[in-house]
Order: C-alpha cells, then sequence, then structure tokens
DNA sequence: TTGGGACCAATATCGTATCG
DNA sequence: CGATACGATATTGGTCCCAA
C-alpha cells in the first residue's frame, strides 16, 4: 500500500517554464482587461510617445517617397534617438524609453550626438524591440493612428500631423519635414543640439514637450487613446469608463476603487450597467489573484 | 512579434529612537 | 511632548526577458 504524500514534489509537466508569471495570471486580468480597455497597454503611458511615433512613421514615409524604401526602421530608429536627445537636453523631461543611455550619452559626449541604428549609438538595448516601435506600434494601430503594410498613418492621424505639428516643424525641417528625412537618410547623422541645430532641436521640444499640449492635441488624443471612438471593441464600455475617469478624476483601481466605480457607472444606462459588470468582474479577479500572488507568486 | 512580468536601482515613505 | 535623524521598508521608474 502507497502511503499518499500530502505534499508532492512539482510535477514538471504542469510547472510554466521561466520564473516569469509562475501563477500564469497574465493571461487571465489582460483579458478581463481588454474587455474594457481596447487600445492601450501597460507601457504605453505617455501621450507624448505617440506623438513621438507619429511623427517617426511620417519622416519615414517622406524617406520612402524621397530616397526609396529599405530605410524604415533605420531612419524611425534615428528620429527617436534625435526626440530622445531633445527631451533630455533642450526640455530636461524624463519618463521616456531609453533616457538612462540617453542622459549618460549627453553627461558624457555633450550635445554633439550621433544617430545610427548601429546597436552603440541606440538608445535602448534593442531600440526597435524596446522603443517606440516595439511598445507603441500595436496600441497605436489599435487606436486608429497607425494601419497598413508597410505601416502609415491613419488619415485621422494625418491630420493632426498635418495640422498641429508640421507647420511649426516646417521653418526648421522644411516642408513635410523633407529636409529633416533626407538628412536621417544618411547612416550616420551628427546634430550638434547646442549649435547649428539648436533651431531644429528647440523646435521639435516645442512639439514635444508634455507641459503644453495645446487644445486641439488634447481632443485628438482624447478620441484616439482615451475613448478610441474610431475603433472600440469593448462595446461602448471604454467610452463610458473614460467619460467617468474624466468628470470624477478617477484613478484608483484597487478593487475598492473599481467597485465604487461600478456603483457610478451603473446608473448610466445599459452600457454603464454593462460596464459596471465587467468592472466588477476585475475586482474579485484582483482580489483573488492579488493575495495568491503575494502567497505563491 | 507582442506585451506584461522580473529584476535592479533610485526614490519615497514609514517607524522608531533620540534629542532639545 | 514635539522635532529630527536615521535605518528599514515600500513604491516607482527603467530596462530587458521570454511565453504565447
Amino acid at each position: 500500500m502507497q502511503p499518499t504524500p500530502f505534499l508532492t514534489a512539482w510535477d514538471p509537466r504542469q510547472t510554466l517554464k521561466g520564473s516569469r508569471d509562475p501563477l500564469g495570471s497574465m493571461g487571465l486580468w489582460t483579458h478581463q482587461g481588454r474587455r474594457i480597455i481596447g487600445n492601450l497597454t501597460t507601457v504605453s503611458t505617455q501621450v507624448r510617445d505617440f506623438t513621438a511615433t507619429m511623427l517617426g512613421y511620417h519622416l519615414a514615409e517622406r524617406v520612402r517617397d524621397l530616397a526609396g524604401p529599405g530605410q524604415d526602421v533605420a531612419v524611425f530608429l534615428k528620429w527617436e534617438q534625435l526626440a530622445a536627445y531633445v527631451r533630455a537636453h533642450v526640455l530636461d523631461e524624463g519618463g521616456f524609453r531609453g533616457v538612462e543611455r540617453t542622459r549618460s550619452r549627453l553627461a558624457a559626449k555633450g550635445p554633439r550626438v550621433t544617430l545610427s541604428a548601429r546597436s552603440e549609438h541606440q538608445i535602448l538595448g534593442d531600440q526597435k524591440v524596446y522603443g517606440l516601435m516595439g511598445t507603441y506600434t500595436m496600441p497605436g494601430r489599435s487606436s486608429g493612428l497607425l494601419e497598413g503594410e508597410p505601416l502609415r498613418l491613419t488619415p485621422a492621424a494625418r491630420e493632426l500631423v498635418e495640422a498641429e505639428y508640421l507647420p511649426r516643424l516646417a521653418p526648421v525641417a522644411g516642408k513635410r519635414l523633407d529636409g529633416l528625412a533626407r538628412r536621417l537618410a544618411a547612416g550616420e547623422v551628427k546634430v550638434d543640439l547646442d549649435g547649428r541645430d539648436a533651431p531644429l532641436a528647440e523646435a521639435i521640444g516645442k512639439v514635444l514637450t508634455r507641459k503644453r499640449i495645446p487644445a486641439a492635441e488634447r481632443r485628438f488624443y482624447q478620441r484616439h487613446l482615451l475613448y478610441n471612438q474610431d475603433h472600440d471593441t469593448t462595446g461602448g464600455l471604454q467610452g463610458v469608463l473614460a467619460a467617468h475617469m474624466l468628470a470624477r478624476g478617477h484613478t484608483d483601481w484597487e478593487p475598492a476603487g473599481l467597485r465604487q466605480a461600478a456603483t457610478v457607472v451603473a446608473k448610466q444606462g445599459p452600457t454603464g450597467v454593462a460596464l459596471a459588470e465587467e468592472l466588477e468582474r476585475a475586482a474579485v479577479l484582483e482580489s483573488v489573484l492579488a493575495p495568491v500572488g503575494v502567497l505563491f507568486g
């Protein structure tokens, strides 16, 4: 007769590979989250990163038209590097991906920077994957800013870029940014942020600063990122939640906060009731996953 | 290729002991 | 008894990893 052990060894067939998310909770909560928010990810958190992403794809497209295909990625990466140096050096802002390498290069070598797709000039270990392309392309697509193959701006995004950004950059970057696009098409681009290129850096800074987001831009980003009006996949739930957040300044996503939001939106018609149900489900899920994660994760 | 978790470092907050 | 200093602990920010 075999004794039945109370505790057993790990069954290797049941064990998740690696140390990440050993309980496999990701699949559960991302599924629940997607029912409420259809477009954004936990990494796509900065409005200005969407600005930089749209300008990057615009520049890649200009280079494609002016100099032919095949350079999209390299042009995008060089633009992202330039934007990073401007944000760090001209704006003295942080909070963007690659901020550490950007700052340390500036500290070590000063405001004359080199842009290229080579790894020594990249601002992340793998800039294509960990930078804007890797982390903002997908949410950009689900928010109705990017589409197609090769990826291009949607008409709505193009309209914003042409109305808000190109006019402000034209004096220093050329009509439709063609001057900048031609420069970025070179393999290696030298930029002197404080010298010859100071006006360019200043102008890019004014477009990318977080301190000032003009009303027209604000409307655009609210419509596409917050409400995702043109590509809603949540049956209107995201819109009700967004409106609730704006009206009440709601930012508490602990289970208690979720339930509190649920009781408010439940009074706002059938969509509100549906949203309340999903928020309750999220609260239940969270109140199970969080302690289990603490105990066993 | 995607997207969020792990890991690490920096920063903020908390708790307690000590001082005036 | 309140203010302050300081170590411990928690949170946040940033980058990289890896399952799906």
